[in-house]
DNA sequence: TAGCGTTGGTTCAAGTTCGAAGCAAGTAGA
DNA sequence: TCTACTTGCTTCGAACTTGAACCAACGCTA
């Protein structure tokens, strides 16, 4: 049971800097073998494995977006080159006129089949390898939850668009446009 | 038991997405609170952070880059960034004309020391919240093989910068220069 | 059903990221 | 010590990302 406000010791901190940077290896990884064997980014890649997953092939543009974890912006632009690369189509919502329904096609699934094996075989070099099964079970049932939990929290979609009602974040800096 | 050249099953594709979807939402987090609060990039936080972290308060710019998951040329533009806000400085070191020493100033460990707090305090209520401690030593003792595990394998910096010998990746797809 | 705040997507400008190419300094072998 | 390969870093061009601004469709409520 964590107690009150307790900072991060060096336990935690070991937890931390060892899940970014096990993340990051990783993705680098996964990313150079992806536009190596099928001219994919890896954003490309999860929006293509997210909808080959869903029942209907399809999802919002949103709801994408959040699922990725990217800004909606860059997902308008990742589904342009998607859409003419043929892999997906875009479609108003039935139901609600300003949703775009995203539908994987028939050469998107097919794309994702070729890619799959290797991807599979990378992340089992990289990360199954030195884990014995029960380890994974574990490793499963600690991300899990922790998952869950940041999902549960504020949204990223629901981030309030502040508009007349702007308020600062809090900031003891100018936030600046950036760089 | 694991047979030959199995592939990754329900359980092992679990913990992958779990894992990276945990890192994204967790660095997506953690780069919004060090954009308001600082106005620095996860990067730029990171490689502050390293170098705070080193007896010497420096590092070759390849080593950083390597450390942090970076490409060469965007740990220079990064650099430069730092160097001009007077964070970092950057010489030529003094056994190896080639390579460049980079050093913290004191500005940057401010920097570090004051954003410190709240970034841990995004990891902590995003991470470490739903874990017990005993759930976090099983989560470093986890990651920690894979970190070394991959360190080990091919290390990034190591990739042949193939020049006459040039042998394309393979690709069933043209390789386009991307989309 | 008009008013008003919210939500879904796109566009735009500005900043970032990466790989390829290039250059200089190190290194190994003949 | 000349030649050829390697390594460390920067430059360059092209592609990618993002937040802010915008527009249109929704939904609630009076």
């Amino acid at each position: 049971m964590p107690d009150g406000p307790r900072s991060l010791d060096a336990q935690e901190l070991q937890a931390y800097f060892a899940l970014m940077e096990v993340s990051s290896l990783l993705r680098h990884a996964v990313e150079q073998h992806l536009r190596a064997d099928g001219d994919l980014s890896y954003v490309q890649f999860q929006i293509l494995a997210r909808l080959s997953d869903s029942p209907t092939g399809s999802h919002r543009m949103t709801d994408l977006a959040d699922g990725v974890v990217y800004s909606r912006s860059g997902l308008t632009y990742q589904a342009r080159l998607l859409e003419k690369a043929g892999l997906i189509t875009r479609s108003a919502s039935p139901d609600d006129e300003r949703s775009v329904t995203v539908t994987i096609t028939d050469a998107g699934r097919a794309l994702v089949a070729r890619l799959l094996p290797g991807h599979v075989e990378v992340v089992s070099r990289l990360l199954f390898e030195p884990l014995s099964r029960e380890d994974l079970t574990a490793l499963t049932s600690l991300l899990t939850p922790v998952r869950d939990h940041m999902r549960a929290t504020p949204p990223r979609s629901a981030a309030p668009r502040r508009r007349g009602t702007a308020r600062r974040p809090t900031g003891g800096a100018a936030r600046r446009p950036a760089h």
